[in-house]
DNA sequence: AAAGTTATTGAACGTTTGTTCATTTTCAGC
DNA sequence: GCTGAAAATGAACAAACGTTCAATAACTTT
């Protein structure tokens, strides 16, 4: 129900996303929704947290499929922008879209996006680390720059995709991208 | 005045940007308005033009700066991450948190957005182009693979910048990026 | 200066917005 | 099966939304 609701948010955004909206896609009342998450802005916040549970998780199968942290990476990555080229919508990230979105008039849904945006990063750095451990990137790397660059390369491609959908030049960019990594 | 509406529009998005808003901020009353653009998203599609046109003439003094095509990308670039770390919204491209924004209920706006940024980066492209004929890089680079390159470089740079303000990493990413150009 | 044309005004319109709350329904525990 | 707490309902609210238009003001032309 607040995966219906986190779907309907990404789509549409906060603003464009009525409660109206919310009650015909999700199937409750006015009276249910705010016994629940008090505000539009809480439910919101809800949807913010159950899209970045989704990632981790995503993330943690990707590890689980490989034992290459590196390739981990790479089918984590490749896996977000094929869903993102293969479904109708092609959506960006929808913590960058929130903090694209947003001003200080919802400054705690604001400061909420960066904070997990920056917690993704983590993420990316974690697995850059075990790949370092496993030796297939330099023990001088600077595995927070690196995850950066990531982070900046991920965001890049998904603004991408949304603007030119059937320009398939994005498969070879990751190819690079990991080229570089080495 | 469609200056100013543009900068509102850029800083509040399109559905958070009341025709209140803008009747203040531009101090002109809602008959007026009516009478010059027909509708909200007329001005808006005027807003998006009014961006587009500062942004090439941006270009354009860039390459009138030094004769060296390639330094007058850096220049382009580096200005317009500065500016945005500079300035107190941090707000990215404007093309490109309407793309974000919209969905298929503004398709009109969302087609324009999109056409607008081929357009930057075709613009992009010529400078590339002008790098090749000065022999800056190598004659048997894609540049229209390059132009697509820095599009999403820059994208990427400047949605870091909005998410994390402080983080001064993006200067050494500029002159890595540039790096790779050669 | 009068007449005609164009531009500006701001009150008002019908919708839609986020939110509330008295009422009804649901479902334990006895 | 009755009772009391918990959850769900949906009509209703004030405020804000995008937009219209008769009335007024400001310029042009003669």
């Amino acid at each position: 129900m607040i995966q219906k609701a986190t779907n309907l948010f990404w789509e549409k955004g906060f603003h464009a996303t009525s409660m109206r909206n919310l009650q015909d896609h999700i199937d409750m009342r006015p009276g249910s929704i705010y016994a629940a998450f008090g505000s539009k802005e809480g439910l919101f916040k809800e949807a913010l947290k159950c899209y970045t549970d989704a990632n981790i998780r995503h993330m943690q199968k990707c590890q689980e499929q490989t034992s290459s942290p590196l390739e981990a990476l790479k089918l984590f990555i490749r896996s977000i922008v094929k869903r993102q080229q293969d479904n109708a919508h092609s959506e960006v990230c929808m913590l960058v879209k929130t903090v694209s979105e947003l001003t200080e008039d919802n400054a705690e849904l604001l400061a909420e996006s960066k904070r997990l945006l920056n917690m993704m990063e983590d993420g990316l750095e974690a697995v850059l680390i075990r790949a370092q451990d496993a030796g297939e990137i330099s023990s001088s790397s600077d595995t927070r720059r690196l995850a950066q660059f990531l982070q900046i390369q991920l965001i890049g491609f998904r603004a991408y995709i949304r603007i030119n959908k059937d320009n398939q030049c994005i498969d070879q960019f990751i190819e690079d991208t990991f080229l570089r990594l080495h």
